[in-house]
DNA sequence: GCTCATGTTCCCCT
DNA sequence: CAGGGGAACATGAG
């Protein structure tokens, strides 16, 4: 199913399009949900909500079945906004929020068809949008407007690809921890998890546990830099790049080893995950 | 059977 | 209070 761009494609009468066509395999990171956002704005907005199907009601939140059903029949999907890794649509004032955390994605298909890991079904007046997920650990709620949009969310720092120079240096100049740690909270840099990260601290030659704080001028300048790179990759690629040329990409090889200078890489416990980095390249400041 | 997995939340500890 | 560490969540892969 993948074409190599990311981008979706028709496959035969299965009309399905979800980006991937994996599910196991999804890295819902700010890439991922970008994805899904741009899927939304291609092709369900504008659309009117015929009925809504729930295999899976214990992923629904802050409404129920029928409850969904009366409040979306009938109903137009409007533009899709992310923030991070949420992403929220209105239908005619109404918001519908995603969150995928482990797993999950969002698949739209014309002609319907259905999945085993569909959860959330909007059957919509031309095809369906589906909310998969195996794992189940996301959820979908319906909020009433953006505040309560805002609530569910709960604090979100700014997302990751409008973070400026001079904002990151903000950002990590009051912190105590790790660079890594600092760079996946949320409420401090909405968008990034452990996988973009290390992509990036590997690109900009920082150890995950430098001190957040303790950057230098030129190593702000590096670490802005990646960011910026690996986000704009990711997203093109429309999941986070797994590719030889990227450490992510030796996480599954026996013996990982650093794409640049072929040193085995060190792995280890940072910020409650585990992270891969070059131990000649990557030196703790 | 075992361990590990991209995220978040909660609880305990320093 | 800020941050670290661990467990839990659910399911599949190796």
């Amino acid at each position: 199913m993948r074409d190599g761009t990311g981008r979706p494609r028709m496959a035969g009468s299965n009309a399905c399009r979800d980006r991937s066509g994996r599910d196991t395999g999804v890295m819902p990171e700010l890439a991922d949900v970008e994805g899904h956002r741009r899927l939304l704005a291609a092709r369900v907005t504008g659309r009117t909500v015929d009925a809504v199907r729930v295999p899976d009601p214990d992923l629904l939140e802050g409404t129920t079945p029928q409850g969904l059903g009366r409040a979306l029949h009938g109903r137009r999907f409007g533009d899709p906004t992310r923030h991070g890794k949420w992403l929220w649509v209105a239908v005619d004032g109404r918001q519908i929020v995603f969150h995928f955390r482990m797993t999950g994605s969002l698949a739209y298909c014309n002609p319907p068809a259905s999945h085993d890991h569909d959860r959330v079904v909007f059957v919509l007046d031309r095809g369906t949008l589906a909310y998969r997920s195996v794992r189940r650990l996301g959820r979908v709620w319906l909020a009433s407007d953006e505040h309560q949009v805002a609530t569910i969310t709960g604090p979100l720092g700014p997302d990751a690809t409008e973070v400026g120079r001079e904002g990151l240096e903000r950002l990590l100049a009051g912190r105590r921890g790790s660079l890594k740690s600092a760079l996946m909270d949320q409420e401090l840099i909405a968008g990034l998890g452990n996988e973009l990260v290390d992509d990036i601290l590997w690109r900009a030659r920082l150890h995950p546990r430098s001190a957040a704080a303790d950057l230098e001028p030129g190593e702000l300048d590096l670490l802005h830099r990646a960011i910026g790179r690996v986000l704009r990759a990711s997203i093109r690629a429309g999941h986070v790049p797994a590719g030889p040329g990227w450490i992510n990409g030796q996480r599954a090889r026996d013996e990982p080893t650093c794409p640049r200078c072929g040193t085995a890489l060190a792995s280890g416990t940072v910020g409650g995950r585990t992270s891969w980095w070059c131990p000649a390249e990557q030196e703790a400041a």
